[in-house]
DNA sequence: CGGTTTTTCGTTATCGTTTACGAAAACCGC
DNA sequence: GCGGTTTTCGTAAACGATAACGAAAAACCG
């Protein structure tokens, strides 16, 4: 129990500890709350000498201001909400760092929730986020919908989104150019000579949609007739994880005829339960079928077959969303949104080398 | 920018912010703040007409309770300080997960700090954090000191140590049985017909300690010499990623004559980079060498060769650190601190199968 | 029906800080 | 020395909620 005094030491079996405030080093010295504060602030208006003083005391009784008191009046609270589908998923736990580490120059501390993929575990997540009053939001939707994004909007809360964007929901955007990812991958392929690409596909947002058309653009490019029973669907995050379901998903495409011999996958976790049910099958892998994932996790290049991986600048977007916060917070009545799309780029692996 | 009012609408390309307090619903309903305070936190001496009637109207205007105002007058912030050495690391990222879930059922919220495996930062951190009066820290600190865990309880701020505890500094703790750790590995190299045994220790910490004393244990149970050569430093988690201090540790068990048949890793990382050396080298795993890790990653089991491995729990280490901070934060002055000593649990895979 | 208890609700103070404003002190030029 | 700045500091009022106390209203009881 911390305990408002100025003794600190053991009695008994009890510590009592000090917890110090303005009034304290105020009454200390025999100036105004004003003034300390003042000093502490870096204020212009206190002379020199009585700063000097009041900082040097400040320092000696280890003083720390209370936060939750300063932000109540200032209304702001050096707290950022980061809304994630799952925090152990390499790319979100990626992001979150990049956050942190960027926002810990100014002194931003992040408020974690880690929806499970569940789109009213979200929704009820930011509502519960709102009533702390932070300062932004940080937010991977794993909705279908744009509802709680608007919420945050309607508390006037600034927000961006990581990730993904929701077409006709203005916002400020973090991510990478998804067709562009697309393109990476499939343009990879046919390059390694693979003439029945398939391709399985994320779920139906901007994301997997973009992904798609990065797809259809490739193969459109270079003459190949698009097949739609080589795009197979695997479902949402929230049904199984991604390793299962493309697992599943394999079991299609081990079905088609003919065989496809090579494979974009939306994720790395989806290609490796892919690849995993490949190999059972007998496949051998890039032979058989060549496959390319998306994200980059750092585990891909450990796996049995090493994956080739289109990387989506998880750290980086990280980053340049801490940039995008300060500046938001520094400047706020900045009422258009700004968007930054990074490049994704092609990490060629084993899994995809022919040539 | 928020705007206190009851207009709600769009004028022009603006568009105009309720913020509803307790004074503003009271104001409505001709009633005062306590009461509606009342009729919020469920308090008996309220009349069941009037709470209904403060409760619709709440609803109504999308009320949400100004968490901070609360905080500073309660002294209770429903925060909760994470700090790690790293949050991408799944064995941190686990217990991040696991504390989350089980911590939002009483609307508690995760703080997290990634310290990045450096101690200054780590203590920096805390120094921050301590600002904002968070609840409780739960922390698995990177230090080799106990100076930040000190700082938090010469705070009053409850502690909660999970993974690392440090002997001499009474806490509450919840983590694995470290010594159990190093014995189930090494009995099971053992029992695979393993002779010569290496290990790949951690750092110099009462769980780096443990674990050779594990290891040294399960020796000795079967008679086997102990070579002080065989055990391998790789340094600490700041100077360098497991997997290229697992590599580099590998080139010295390379050299040792004779060649290990069996190899005990400190964690699942470390024999990941460990095993890739292995391999470049020409040895056969595990035929040559059998090797067994530690944490159970997700990604163990889809490697080249899939890794045994001991795991540590994470997942159930943050869900009851989370109860415990329940059970802190409820019946408070309970001086002295409990210890959740979880049995770990030995997974065999490919890359020490022998028999 | 008076007195006592119980229920219900309002008043006031407080949490630790910042903001707004104004007063005193110091400085300045003439 | 006297008006007018400028510097330095203090007073008072917030911020949005809860805690402690007490008063009015209602209910109960003999």
């Amino acid at each position: 129990m911390p305990t408002k005094c100025f003794i600190r030491g053991v009695i008994g079996s009890y510590t009592l500890f000090m917890v110090v405030r303005l009034k304290d080093i105020a009454a200390e010295l025999g100036v105004s709350v004003v003034t300390v504060s003042r000093a502490l602030r870096n204020r212009p208006d206190i002379a020199e000498e009585t700063k000097a003083k009041i900082l040097e005391r400040v320092k000696r009784l280890n003083y720390r201001p209370n936060l939750t008191a300063r932000s109540l009046v200032t209304g702001r609270s050096s707290l950022i909400g980061l809304v994630v589908p799952d925090l152990i998923h390499p790319f979100f736990g990626e992001i979150a760092k990049g956050l942190s580490n960027k926002l810990r120059e100014k002194e931003y501390y992040l408020l974690v929730s880690s929806s499970e993929s569940d789109p009213d575990l979200e929704q009820n997540e930011v509502e519960h986020m709102l009533a702390h009053h932070l300062d932004c939001f940080v937010v991977a939707s794993c909705r279908k919908d744009t509802d709680s994004l608007r919420r945050i909007s309607e508390a006037g809360v600034p927000l961006v989104l990581v990730d993904r964007s929701f077409p006709g929901f203005r916002s400020n955007f973090v991510g990478v150019d998804d067709v562009k990812v697309g393109e990476l991958a499939t343009e990879h392929l046919i390059a390694q000579g693979c003439k029945r690409i398939a391709h399985i596909r994320g779920p139906v947002t901007s994301i997997g949609d973009a992904r798609v058309e990065g797809y259809r653009n490739a193969l459109q490019r270079h003459r190949i007739k698009f097949a739609a029973n080589y795009v197979v669907a695997c479902g949402e995050a929230s049904d199984s994880d991604g390793e299962t379901r493309g697992r599943r998903a394999m079991e299609e495409i081990l079905a088609l005829k003919p065989r496809p011999d090579g494979l974009f996958c939306f994720n790395d976790t989806i290609a490796l339960g892919a690849m995993e049910r490949a190999l059972e099958a007998g496949l051998r892998i890039p032979q058989n079928m060549a496959v390319v994932g998306c994200g980059n996790f750092h585990y891909s290049s450990k796996l049995r077959v090493p994956l080739s991986s289109v990387d989506q600048k998880s750290r980086e977007i990280g980053e340049r969303a801490a940039k995008m916060i300060m500046a938001l917070l520094e400047k706020p009545p900045s009422a258009r949104s700004r968007s930054v799309i990074l490049e994704p780029e092609l990490i060629v692996r084993e899994s995809s080398k022919l040539k």
